[in-house]
RNA sequence: GGGGAAGUCGCAUAGUGGCAAUUGCAACAGACUGUAAAUCUGUCCUCUUCGGAGUUCAGUGGUUCGAGUCCACUCUUCCCCA
């Protein structure tokens, strides 16, 4: 797996590139829409390949390894043929449970022992073990097992977890070069950046994992509490740090805005389960902003969502229907929603593609910004 | 014709002397960032400077310091027997 670096803006960090791997070919910048336990909810693969154009996806670690299961996943021949998906795919390694599910779990130096929020079984991850299992799940790029501190942590706090995602980083390394894909295709691992808020700890995580020869590296850590200036910040920190000839990859980012920020500070990988989730719940994303589709005002609205759109759906439905399948909880609408605002981020991406290729990134995207920020 | 039961804020419910009044649904908003999320939160009689204020429990009259709750009559609905 290999990344080539093909244009670099010229009044910006944003950059496009592609990322070879076994499954195919990734044009960055990408997004990646998110599907936990082995399925973008309320979206079909065939959805996701020919309608929305998915690259790659996210599977998670933790979610998979208590459901259904490393023996079912194996015996399936790995995630690709399990949930018939055969391009490219990337396992999140448990680290943002650490975070999400900090009730119900204890760190120590050795890893993370997760209460499963199933069946109350205790469960014990590792570096080693996420290996292990992101191994047999078969992902291209797993990441390493990080702890995913809140965006508020004290200073003092950031910098012990820092270590800790540092150490544990090592010995998945370690496992790592100790271990050989299960299924034919390669593997690549990526690390992951730290440090919370602080600039300083920024600088160091990603020095640390910059010393480590990777196919590509992920800031992580951001979005979880902090001011979005704050995130910028530490992304261009970061960013000054990582080999410039190697994919970066921002986790659980974010918005539309977000986003194109994060591109244009050199970001070339997203996920985040926004589209979808709060697709979902009734909010639908537009190049005029966001639209609240259980809103009273889109009941007579009898225009397309999008006419124009590559997506099937986009084109057929209206806004009154949608308004009335979410409104009467029909699971048409939830697939509808998913669809159209995954179909958006990725044009997004490849729109803001196009424009750093063609070298107007930085205008375009100045003049797109405040419409994204508008709730219609 | 005879007997019985019941009417509460859109609908359905709780309430048996201290109540602007329970709960669910509906309605109307808002939130959601490496998914414990088809979830969660708020508003939901009227007005409000958010401190409150004013009108309410089919209707009318009464008992009581105090009535959705007790009494009388009226209206309406439902059930059973002929």
């Amino acid at each position: 797996m290999h990344f080539d670096l093909q244009t670099t803006d010229r009044l910006s960090a944003a950059r496009a590139g592609i990322l070879h791997t076994d499954h195919g070919d990734i044009a960055t910048p990408i997004f990646m829409p998110v599907g936990t336990q082995g399925t973008v909810k309320a979206v079909h693969q065939h959805e996701l390949r020919n309608d929305i154009c998915a690259q790659i996806i996210l599977g998670n670690t933790y979610h998979l390894y208590l459901r259904p299961g490393m023996e079912i996943i194996r015996s399936a021949g790995g995630l690709h043929r399990f949930m018939g998906w055969e391009r490219p795919i990337l396992t999140d390694s448990g680290g943002f449970q650490v975070f999400s599910l900090a009730d119900s779990r204890k760190i120590t130096e050795n890893g993370c022992t997760f209460k499963s929020h199933i069946d109350g079984s205790r469960h014990t991850f590792t570096p080693e073990n996420v290996i292990d299992i992101e191994r047999t799940i078969g992902s291209d790029i797993m990441m390493a097992f990080d702890e995913c501190p809140p965006g508020e942590s004290p200073y003092d706090y950031a910098r012990k977890s820092m270590e800790l995602t540092h150490r544990w980083l090592d010995r998945c390394c370690t496992r790592f070069h100790e271990t050989e894909p299960l299924y034919g295709h390669d593997q690549a691992l990526f690390p992951i950046v730290q440090g919370c808020k602080y600039p300083d700890l920024r600088r160091k995580s990603a020095e640390h994992a910059a010393s480590k020869d990777m196919v590509g590296y992920a800031i992580g850590g951001l979005a979880v509490g902090e001011p979005t200036e704050v995130m910028y910040q530490m992304i261009e920190i970061v960013n000054g740090i990582l080999p410039k000839d190697r994919p970066r990859y921002l986790m659980g980012v974010g918005t539309p805005a977000n986003i194109l920020e994060a591109i244009a500070r050199g970001v070339d990988m997203f996920d985040c389960v926004m589209p979808t989730r709060n697709g979902r719940n009734g909010m639908l994303f537009t190049w005029n902003g966001t639209v609240n589709i259980k809103n009273k005002k889109w009941e007579h609205c009898f225009e397309p969502i999008d006419p124009t759109s590559s997506a099937e759906a986009d084109r057929v439905y209206t806004y009154a229907y949608l308004h009335h399948l979410i409104k009467s909880e029909e699971l048409l609408g939830l697939q509808i929603a998913s669809i159209h605002n995954l179909n958006f981020y990725l044009n997004l991406v490849t729109t803001a593609r196009q424009h750093i290729i063609e070298g107007d990134y930085t205008s375009w995207m100045a003049s797109v910004l405040p419409r994204l920020m508008v709730r219609v």
